[in-house]
DNA sequence: CACCTATCGCAAGTCGAGTTGCTTTATGGT
DNA sequence: ACCATAAAGCAACTCGACTTGCGATAGGTG
């Protein structure tokens, strides 16, 4: 008892400009906590942010961000996401190979960034034991990058036959491979490369 | 079955019983840790196996499985590839296809197994900060199995500009993604379907 | 067989994730 | 202005990964 005297602070004396930033409630340290997590990830890293040093940072007590976040994976997930939500826009260019070749080259810049790749490898550990909670960050955006292919059938420049999620699958499972597996680069023209390699065929190509 | 006090000569005559602290050494303490660990990893998964619970079922010490392994990551890796090590043959149809298929086959039989879901799984926690490089055992999978495109672009099946690891990143990281990302079922036709959409592409080929 | 040393057992401890019971305080509603 | 209560603070744990110092011993060597 004796051995933490910060009981109290003496009526903060310096009363800045600001209010006093003590005891956040609500929004406001759900913002500060939010803010600090992204701003460790992108210092320390994903191995350096804690939940004691976010709590620490945000000026909150450790209890209260496992009150709200319940494990130090959400609270990361739900940093990034909210950061990344707008990062990866369908294009519409009339083309196939185009908005392909533009969504997945966003995709890769994602995936070169230091929050990218942290966001995909959280993705990746989900709980065997607990039922499936895992957010489904990336299989959603890539789902949704299957209207892209499908427009490409409507408009003709695809067969009728195509299977639309198996041609987002084979470019996008190419990405997050490298980037989870090898960590080789991810270039632009690996982008084309895959996307021509999944419209043109590895026969059939005149390849790019 | 875990006892294996056996090829010794116990001797030790002197009135106790077989059960005294046997203490295993060198190579008979690895294997029984090995195979403790495999053992565990299949009933309890990788979540259930803890250094401390594998050490009980080996009969040894905590402290000495972190002093030969450093860290349980690498125990569970090092249990995982010897016994995964021949689970992926290159097969040799004299067709690409063929062979591309049943490579994959295998590969997706093994990632529908809780051990090459594990070994994925732990082979993507490379840590960044360290420079201890994970070991490249799914990376060198799959570049093994880059001579199979090779071999049929050699045989003609194949143009000569095709890109083999592009071929195989390709299939192998949608497999990848989909037992990392939405863990979906890897069935046969999928596998098909893969290998059909990256040889003929989304547009051409009608073969099959 | 006696000796040496790498190897193993053991206890105690650090660190971060996650939990719980209880106290305190900031707000919003009347 | 007052009061009820949800939201925070706080301390004291549990648990598993990982470390360290030291004592005990198995195993091979002379």
């Amino acid at each position: 008892m004796a051995a933490t005297p910060s009981g109290h602070p003496p009526a903060s004396p310096s009363s800045q400009a600001a209010a006093a930033p003590l005891r956040r409630r609500g929004e406001r340290m759900r913002q500060a906590v939010l803010a600090a997590t992204t701003r460790l990830l992108s210092t320390q890293g994903l191995a350096g942010t804690t939940v004691a040093a976010v709590a620490r940072a945000a000026g909150v007590h450790e209890t209260s961000v496992y009150r709200r976040w319940t494990t130090r994976e959400n609270l990361i997930l739900d940093a990034l996401t909210t950061e990344l939500d707008t990062a990866l826009p369908l294009p519409d260019t009339g083309e196939v190979r185009e908005d392909l070749v533009r969504f997945f080259t966003a995709l890769a810049r994602l995936l070169d960034t230091a929050q990218g790749r942290a966001l995909l490898r959280l993705s990746v550990e989900h709980d065997d034991t607990l039922a499936d909670r895992r957010l489904p960050y990336w299989t959603e955006r890539l789902q949704r990058a299957a209207v892209l292919v499908r427009r490409g059938v409507e408009r003709g420049q695809l067969p009728a036959g195509t299977d639309p999620g198996l041609v987002v699958e084979a470019v996008g499972g190419a990405l997050f491979a490298r980037t989870l597996l090898s960590g080789a680069p991810l270039g632009e023209p690996l982008v084309r490369d895959l996307v021509a390699l999944v419209l043109d065929g590895a026969r059939g190509g005149r390849s790019r």
